[in-house]
This record gives C-alpha cells, sequence and structure tokens, in this order.
RNA sequence: GCGCCCGUAGCUCAGCUGGAUAGAGCACCCGCCUUCUAAGCGGGUGGCCGCAGGUUCAAGUCCUGCCGGGCGCGCCA
C-alpha cells in the first residue's frame, strides 16, 4: 500500500484520441485489438515493448505465448492468429512471428517521418498532456531551519523537483510541500541565543550569517550555562503557549534560516519559493483536535502515560502490533503527529488525488505507519494514492556516507561552490578563448547540472557514491555529456545560419543512423510517462543519455553542411537536429538542469 | 530478535508489467581529426547476475531458505 497505483492511471489501454506521440500505447491498443478479434479473453495483455536486438524489428509484442499457455493453444499459431487480426497498415511496414511467439514490429519510416512532422511544429514537441488531470501534492526538500542545509538534504530536493517538474509538464495540478522543521525543543536553545546576541546589538542576518556555527554557539552555551539552559527551556514553553515576544524571536530566526534555504533552491536551480513553505509549525492548532479524534475513534489509546496507536497491520510475527506515538507523557507531541496532520491538510484542504513524498529510506518504518493511521481514521478516501518514494544515503568515495575530512556534515552551499569552480576550471581548459564571464556562466551550469544529474541517474532507492570526477567527466552518462551534446546540435545552426523554424520539407530516413534516431525522438513520452508512474527519474536520465549517444552516431555518420549533402537532405537532417536539440533541452529541464549554447 | 532495502564486469551503474546470445561508462589495448565543437566516434579484453533449491515453454527479474552489507524498530525529527 505504500506504493499504491495513482488512481486511474493504465498506459497499457489509454486510447489515442488526439496526436500521441506514445508508439507504446498505440501499439499496445493495436494487438489489444487484434488479441480480442482473434478471440483471446481481455485478461491477457499484448505485452509490447521496445525491442533489445536490431535485429527483432522496433517494436515487440510477448502477449501471445502467455495467452497461449493460458489458453491450452500452440504459440506460435496464436501470434500467427493476432497478427492475422492485426491492423497497422501505413504503421509498420513489416510484423512477423519469431522464435515461440515473438511478434516483431517494423515501423514504417513514412510513418515515422509523420509522427516526427507533428513534433517539429508543437511546442510541447507533441507530447499529450494528461487527459485527466490530477492535483498532486510533492513533499520534498524539507530542511530543518535549526541548521544549515547539507549533502543529506541533496537528494530529497534535487529528486523531489524533477518530479513537480515533470507532473505540471504533464498538465498535472501540482503542488509542492516543503514541509520545513520549524519548530520543536531546539528552537528554545536556539532563540535564547538569538536574544542574547542581538542584545549585544548584533543584526539576527548577521548573527545567523553562518548557522551551523550559530548553533553551536547556542549548543555550547546551553551545555555550559545553566541559567542559559534553565532559560531555553523556558522559551520552549513560552514558544508552545504563544509569547509574543518569544514568539518575535523565533519568526525572525525562521525568516533568515529560510532566506538561507531559498539562496540555495536559486543556486541549484530548483523550483520551491517562499510559496511552497508549510513548515511544521502551520499545523500546531490541528494537533489537539487530531488526537482527540483519533482517541474518539478509538484508534489512539493511553500507554504508559502516553498516547499511541497500535497498528495490528503492522504486527510482528507474533502478532504484537506497532506501536505509533502521537503524543508523549508530558503532553507533547511528535513528528508522527505532525505528518498525520499535513497528511489530512493535503488530502482535505489541498484536495490531492496523489500525496508524494521524497523522503530518506529511513522513514519507510514512519511513513508507513502514518499511512495507514490516515487510512483507517479516514484521514484519506480509498482512492487517494499515498506514495513514500524512499531514496538511499549519498556516500563518499570511500563507501561511507559522504562527511567532510574531519567527519563532519558537508554543507550543502560549499558543495554547490566547489562544483562550479571545478566545471569552471574545466570549461577554461577545454576552451581557453571563451571570455571569462561566459566560462563562469557556463561553469555555473554544467557544475550544478553535474551535481544534480549525478543523482537524478541512479536509482533512487540504492544508496549513491558521489564522485567528482564521475559526474563533471564528458564521457558516459553524465550532465556534461548531456549538454556538450545540446551545444554540438546548436552550434550546427549557428554556422548554417539557420532558424529552425525556416526548415522546411519531408524528413527523410534512409539511413540507419536517422532512423535509430528517429524512433529514439519519438519515445520521449513514454519516458516521461513511466517516471511519472514511478517516480523514478532516472528512466528520463537512461533515455536521455541513449538519444545523445544516437545523436553522435548520427553526427560522426551523417553529414549536414557537408559539400555535396543534396538540400532535401539538409533540411531533412537538420530538422533532426533541431528535434534532437529541443528533445534534449527539455528532458534535462524537466530534471532542472540548463544547457548552454557553447561549452 | 523482527521488519525494510541492497548484492550484476576490477570500479561506478543500467537491465521497463518474467522473454530471444546480460548492457553502458571508467580503467586497459587498438583504430579514426586539412571537412558540421575529437569535451567525440568505432573496435577489443573483461560477467558461476551473492549461494542453493523451486515455479515456468522461458528467471538477473517471481517464491522459499541461507550467506554478506546497509538501515529502522514508544516518548528526537
Amino acid at each position: 500500500m505504500t506504493h499504491a497505483e495513482p488512481g486511474g492511471y493504465n498506459p497499457a489501454f489509454a486510447q489515442t484520441h488526439t496526436v500521441t506521440m506514445n508508439i507504446r500505447d498505440l501499439l499496445n491498443h493495436k494487438v489489444q485489438q487484434a488479441m480480442l478479434s482473434a478471440h483471446i479473453p481481455f485478461q491477457h495483455s499484448p505485452m509490447v515493448a521496445p525491442s533489445k536486438k536490431p535485429g527483432f524489428g522496433d517494436y515487440q509484442a510477448n502477449g501471445a505465448m502467455g495467452a497461449a499457455k493460458a489458453m491450452k493453444a500452440n504459440p506460435r499459431e496464436l501470434a500467427g492468429e493476432i497478427v492475422r487480426h492485426l491492423e497497422l497498415d501505413g504503421i509498420a511496414e513489416r510484423v512477423e512471428i519469431a522464435g515461440p511467439g515473438f511478434i516483431n514490429i517494423h515501423l514504417a519510416p513514412e510513418w515515422l517521418s509523420q509522427q516526427l512532422a507533428t513534433a517539429t511544429g508543437d511546442k510541447r514537441l507533441a507530447i499529450a498532456r494528461a487527459s485527466e488531470p490530477q492535483t498532486v501534492v510533492v513533499d520534498y526538500s524539507s530542511p530543518n531551519l535549526a541548521k544549515e542545509m547539507h549533502v543529506g538534504h541533496l537528494r530529497s530536493t534535487i529528486i523531489g523537483d524533477a518530479l513537480a517538474r515533470l507532473l505540471a509538464f504533464q498538465g498535472h495540478n501540482v503542488i509542492r510541500q516543503n514541509h520545513v522543521g520549524d519548530w520543536g525543543t531546539q528552537f528554545g536553545m536556539l532563540i535564547a541565543e538569538l536574544e542574547e546576541q542581538l542584545a549585544e546589538n548584533r543584526e539576527a542576518t548577521m548573527a545567523l550569517s553562518d548557522l551551523e556555527v550559530f548553533y553551536q554557539q547556542a549548543k555550547g552555551h546551553f551545555d555550559k550555562d545553566p541559567a542559559f539552559a534553565d532559560k531555553a527551556r523556558d522559551y520552549v514553553v513560552k514558544l508552545q503557549s504563544g509569547d509574543p515576544q518569544v514568539l518575535a524571536l523565533w519568526e525572525k530566526f525562521r525568516a533568515v534560516s529560510l532566506e538561507h534555504s531559498q539562496e540555495i533552491y536559486e543556486k541549484l536551480n530548483v523550483t520551491l519559493t517562499s510559496e511552497d513553505v508549510r513548515g511544521e509549525s502551520f499545523y500546531n492548532d490541528d494537533l489537539a483536535p487530531l488526537v482527540a479524534e483519533l482517541e474518539e475513534k478509538d484508534l489512539a489509546v493511553e500507554d504508559q502515560g502516553a498516547k499511541v496507536v497500535f497498528l495490528e497491520e503492522l504486527a510482528d510475527k507474533e502478532g504484537n502490533p506497532s506501536p505509533v506515538l502521537i503524543q508523549k507523557q508530558g503532553g507533547g507531541y511528535l513528528y508522527a503527529t505532525t505528518d498525520l496532520a499535513a497528511l489530512r491538510y493535503r488530502a482535505g484542504e489541498l484536495g490531492g488525488d496523489r500525496l508524494m513524498y521524497f523522503i530518506d529510506a529511513r522513514q519507510s518504518l514512519h511513513m508507513q505507519q502514518v499511512f495507514t493511521v490516515a487510512r483507517k481514521a479516514g484521514f484519506v478516501s480509498e482512492h487517494i494514492s499515498l506514495e513514500h518514494h524512499a531514496f538511499g544515503t549519498m556516500m563518499g568515495p570511500d563507501g561511507k556516507p559522504f562527511k567532510t575530512r574531519s567527519g563532519g556534515t558537508v554543507k550543502l552551499s560549499e558543495l554547490l561552490d566547489e562544483a562550479m569552480e571545478r566545471a569552471s576550471r574545466l570549461v577554461r581548459e577545454k576552451n581557453p578563448d571563451l571570455a571569462p564571464d561566459t566560462a563562469a556562466n557556463i561553469g555555473r551550469t554544467v557544475g550544478i547540472g553535474a551535481v544534480k544529474y549525478a543523482d537524478l541517474s541512479k536509482t533512487r532507492t540504492n544508496d549513491y557514491v558521489f564522485n567528482w570526477d564521475a559526474m563533471l567527466s564528458f564521457d558516459g552518462n553524465t550532465a556534461p555529456y548531456l549538454q556538450y551534446a545540446y551545444t554540438r546540435v546548436r552550434s550546427i545552426f549557428r554556422k548554417a545560419g539557420v532558424e529552425p523554424s525556416a526548415l522546411q520539407g519531408e524528413i527523410l530516413l534512409s539511413e540507419e543512423e536517422e532512423r535509430a534516431l528517429a524512433i529514439k525522438l519519438l519515445q520521449f513520452s513514454e519516458a516521461l510517462d513511466q517516471v511519472a508512474k514511478d517516480a523514478l527519474p532516472h528512466l528520463l536520465c537512461t533515455y536521455l543519455y541513449d538519444l545523445a549517444s544516437l545523436y553522435m552516431r548520427f553526427y560522426e555518420a551523417c553529414p549536414v553542411l557537408k559539400d555535396g549533402v543534396p538540400d532535401a537532405t539538409r533540411q531533412s537532417r537538420l530538422q533532426l537536429c533541431d528535434l534532437v536539440a529541443r528533445t534534449l533541452a527539455q528532458g534535462l529541464e524537466l530534471l532542472g538542469i540548463e544547457v548552454t549554447e557553447q561549452m
């Protein structure tokens, strides 16, 4: 139930009303119809997928074998039946049966060319908007405001932002939620420290210019000075009871800390704004009623002085139910309480159909508990999808959690600065003729892109090893490689002095490299659909890398501007180039990565 | 102890609802620039897919057990 399917999404049977650029859906639909005509029950899926080997056509339908097994029929004969009913006139040039019952589909170049033509004329590259747009609430980044953002926040921020961008592009109503940690006991200490420093005539922004240092000062103060510690504890109480003076200090601290985060988001090219901040404090007033409601519904019970929900759904082997603490002995609330309030708000007030959480894998049990309680309490209806998209830890080159040499946490701002610096140095080395401004700008784009892409391109659920050299390399599945592919295309247009909009004529797919590139271009929407469904941005990375690789091969094999290229061929190839550039730029933009005209 | 995640080439990683001889990049070896950015392209070396069973026409993929690693499990968030 953690990874519930979003309601109503089923790519296999998506209709092709308008111009859907999704070949896979189209073929699935066509093959399904053929199967029905061949009296094969609807439950058997066509299993259409891109072929892995060039010899097996462009797409293959593997559903005949499974259906034959269930129907006790001969798989090759059944495949023959399906092919007999298969209507792909104008779409496929050849359909053949191979092996035990594979149906290999070879697409017609004229059809591919037509499909590409609809993409060239469309700003969205003919990517359809969702026919049933959902309201998707995306929880990501969510740093603790008591401290500076560190590398631990990178993955949630980057991956969540990519999904938010992508779902919005698909036409969904995306609501970003930055569930910042702006409440809790540590704020008593921090506010008390802030008050003292302000009394020494320091500006709040100055005192808090380095949150890490400030936190250490407060902690040191707290540990050594009992009077200060008492005050800190007193301020926690005052904060919770709404004391105006303490609250004002808290506001000040919060504002400065949020500004720090906002700076990082801007540097990172992350779309979060102050509008998206809905921190823990936002739910304060709802916590007591929420606990009361859980008690009324006999879900929460008192246990050892605390209020607990016991979940038999998550019981261990011996049948001991899993406890979820929602209120402490002293009456204080816990993060499960806040998360439940936030969840209820997102489903209720925000009207979310799909609630996505991009949070560390270590929170898996907690998220499962929150989801289960929310379901039982009726905070969310059956058809609302609750999804925890977990990710692994960021590891240093030594394979251990990423830390500084001295063992401290790595500040995000410093990491990003280093990325830009390293990239700038590389750009200057490779292209010394660039003006310093231009080089710095390219360095920024490449450096930030490299950091983000390195993260996005790995399977989300695994731990991931941070490696400067690998991510800044121009070889392999990296941001610089993709950005370079983009500049190569743009360079052709600069050289030719042609505007893409001025291009004319049919797209001709005579060479192998052109054909392969064409099919890959047309698979963009398939990649997007899959990422949207499973929240796995690395699938889009793989797609873009494949596309860039195929373009590089095309570039080597198919001259565009060179002498002797017929005009029709030149126009055709320039159109392919333009589609590649736009697809790369669009894909990278959805990942939150920028491109440059030259490198 | 229980639960979740992971184990694929020397290294970093792909492998899509089970499908055809398991794929990239790095590293190593060999080719390709008087021609659109060689920050590139082509080729080669390299794999008991942790181990053992099972299901299946078909298993890296599904099930069970074991080994190894990470993480989590009532008053922090």
